[in-house]
DNA sequence: ATGATAACCGAACGCCTGTTCTGTGTCAAG
DNA sequence: CTTGACACAGAACAGGCGTTCGGTTATCAT
């Protein structure tokens, strides 16, 4: 029987190898041995599976903490993408006609996985990776002058003010309305800018009420079909 | 029999052995081993180390591979989210005036993470969690019909064909413009519906061309400053 | 006091694992 | 044919690691 090799770069049994370090982690959330590695990749001896794994390592393919149990790790594009990312609490619906309700820090620690929203951490603006912040889902069809629509996914960070051009998500209480725009605060009034660069902005009256509820930092739409 | 025990569920021994594991396996994608956990909180014994750790798993924050190197993961809300997620190539960008690059099935071997962005499973409808998805970053305020403004990021779906209700990604060649339009087909033209319900939709003789790239499956938006 | 129990420590046992060393068969170049 | 690289197998060694067991201490109810 002979070994014909891959000429190139991996041959198929690196890239079974990568395969099942790759599934192995995602079942079993640690690296598998080296003798797991050798069973499910038809390799009977421990030592053939280290030559490989040298060889995948020389490659850039995985990482190895040697003498430690269960040392590999995938790298590069092989990798599992890096794992880092955080759990959002989707605590209710934002509409127009209704004030928003924001969670409690009793609630952050205590919401189901269930309702949540799942962010990696490479799509965060950096300053926005506390923990502090909760998702609504938009409801109806009011804040499409936010570039917003029905059913889109809104990621807040609570807080009661906010700097020029933050985008806000702000209840007007004499107008019993809650909205979604960029806040510049004017000499004698606010000025709420629509993202929708054809729209023109709405002011507001230094009297009239304005309760900031928190600031946007991400839009997520899930595309459905169009009914 | 009362417990003079830190009164609720977890002691701070408890919740600072959670915190390691959870440091630890961020940064060497493995799990400490028992030795490991008792060093950096300060159990001497690893038979201690133990005692909590069963602890732990009777409480449900983590679970255990008995007898295998390594075998503790954290479970539910002290868990880092699923880490389910994949990495959509980040292959260009997307404007009015010119038509899009749709990767070929090679573009998608050798994209670099860096170009990249990365989406949790639990995001996606179910039906695109294939890997032949590639993303495009939105330039100009052209699309803002399609409820997708300058900065937006669009997921989508390679294709030529599309169904009605299907949000797509086309080129017209004779206008010489890209768009995302909900896709309909009627008898002799076709239909092709803005996501702002504001606004109307435009039409598209048979004998015009009309190449669809790609069907749009998501799109995100992280909200920075207006300017 | 007494006993029960939670919260530890240290050591030992033995499987789990990574490492290393010797050896075998194939293939292509010299 | 010889040589050397390459792709393996198998066994053995040593340290990593989970488990278990006998002890100790402090607190609290009886």
């Amino acid at each position: 029987m002979m070994m014909v090799r891959k000429s190139k770069g991996l041959g198929e049994r690196h890239q079974k190898i990568l395969d099942f370090i790759a599934s192995y982690q995602r079942e079993y959330k640690h690296p598998p041995s080296i003798r797991e590695i050798g069973e499910h990749c038809d390799i009977s001896s421990t030592s053939v599976v280290n030559y490989y794994l040298d060889q995948l390592e020389k490659s850039g393919n995985i990482e190895r903490d040697r003498k430690i149990s269960r040392g590999v790790r995938l790298t590069g594009s092989s990798a599992s993408p890096s794992g880092d990312m955080f759990r959002v609490p989707m605590v209710g619906v934002i509409q127009a006609g209704e004030p928003i309700h924001v969670p409690s820090s009793a609630d952050f620690s205590s919401f189901t996985p269930e309702d949540s929203v799942e962010i990696a951490m490479s799509l965060m603006p950096a300053k926005e990776k506390g923990k502090e912040l909760f998702a609504l889902q938009v409801q109806g069809e009011s804040m499409i002058d936010a570039m917003v629509n029905d059913g889109d996914i809104v990621i807040l960070k609570p807080t009661q003010d906010a700097r020029n051009g933050d985008m806000v998500a702000v209840w007007l209480s004499d107008r019993n309305e809650t909205t979604l725009k960029f806040f510049f605060k004017e000499k004698d009034k606010f000025r709420l800018q629509p993202a929708n660069p054809t729209m023109k902005p709405i002011y507001i009256d230094r009297n009239e009420s304005l309760e900031i509820k928190g600031k946007v930092v991400m839009v997520i739409r899930k595309v459905e079909r169009y009914n």
